[in-house]
DNA sequence: GTCTATAGGTTGATAGAC
DNA sequence: GTCTATCAACCTATAGAC
């Protein structure tokens, strides 16, 4: 069956790149993994780039419209409080990756993640260019949140807190074994997300910045 | 002559690794843009492993004295101004690096970055058990500087914070393409640090944390 | 210390039988 | 749509001549 062994060539190829990365994760691993013969994968997406592209596209698939749709409604206030509505608004799209496959959300922030770092090209032009939009309304909000920081600052802000998210997934499984090891805690991607969100929300919000000479 | 050859496979490896990541550059390329001879990184380094762990340890070596020395000094004022504090000290020798080598902090954190994402087991292992000691003092000025939050929210935020600087640096050439298409802007690491610390002493110094149910 | 040559393994992709 | 077999290219590492 068709249907079936392109389903499982997904759930096997993103459960290694989000462990992995793409570049350190072969065909023959992740075909190993879905139990299927080496030679479907390039039948069902023609190449590996393809493979990586449709893996996240699934996510996005789901998350983005929700997030357009949980904006559309949204003005945020000026200041900490607007910024703070932005991401509450962000939170349920992407805690709701979690219905398209158990643990989909922290898997999909990993696989972002790594095509970011993974200076893979390919991706970066596949995201903005299918997705660019919503990310611009993103920006937008905040920068109706917060009129007196120029664009560019926001820009920089906007990416230092990404970053946070991300590496936080990346390094999720080091996190939570010292978490455990030092101070007796279990977390989950919702934990993350519970103590992430009020810090980004602080450093984005803000006014000291201050264009250096 | 060793030494020189030794010296060209380093500078072009980290070049290397900085642009593309570890799992991706060849031992090939570090060699033919060294010009020098394949067989001559296994006889000076033994394995490419250990000439990953070469290039960085040449700039942890000189940075993390440089910052032993600089906290041993300080007593952090209680507040957002003490994290303002170790974060200015933390500055210096991050800067001093281009001593080393031009472009030296860019190229150090870029590999960091790296280092960090592609999780690399031996690499993280071998920072930990070399140079835990100066993290484990930057954090206890850190809850000097912030005794009213709970240990382990400020283990939280420091690796918020190593995320926001981790993430932009292992990204930064997607961050420099895009400020340059989006915003007009050339960027250097210095600015990336200039727009970075206030975010992130901003987000560690936050009061407004709460433990969710 | 430097070189050539090569071993021994991986990779992504494909041709062609069924 | 699935399989085997294989290609051509790449990889790290090493043996051994100079």
């Amino acid at each position: 069956m068709s249907k079936q062994t392109k389903a499982r060539i997904i759930e096997a190829a993103e459960y290694l790149f989000a462990l992995q990365g793409y570049g350190q994760t072969s065909m023959r691993e992740i075909t190993a993994r879905a139990d299927v013969n080496l030679a479907s994968v390039n039948y069902h997406f023609g190449s590996k780039k393809n493979l990586i592209q449709a893996v996240l596209k699934r996510y996005f698939d789901v998350m983005m419209p929700q997030i357009d749709e949980a904006l559309a409604k949204l003005v945020p206030s000026v200041g900490r409080k607007g910024v703070d509505q932005v991401l509450q608004n962000l939170k349920g799209p992407l805690l709701n990756l979690n219905a398209v496959q158990p643990d989909g959300t922290e898997m999909f922030v990993q696989l972002l993640g790594k095509g970011y770092t993974e200076s893979q090209g390919h991706l970066r032009r596949f995201i903005m260019g299918s997705y660019g939009e919503t990310v611009q309304t993103i920006l937008a909000m905040l920068r109706t949140a917060l009129p007196a920081i120029p664009a560019d600052e926001l820009f920089w802000r906007l990416h230092f807190a990404i970053g946070s998210f991300v590496f936080s997934m990346a390094s999720s499984q080091a996190l939570k074994d010292i978490a455990k090891a030092d101070y007796q805690q279990d977390i989950d991607i919702a934990d993350v997300i519970e103590h992430l969100f009020p810090f980004v929300a602080q450093g984005i919000s803000g006014d000291g910045y201050q264009n250096e000479g």
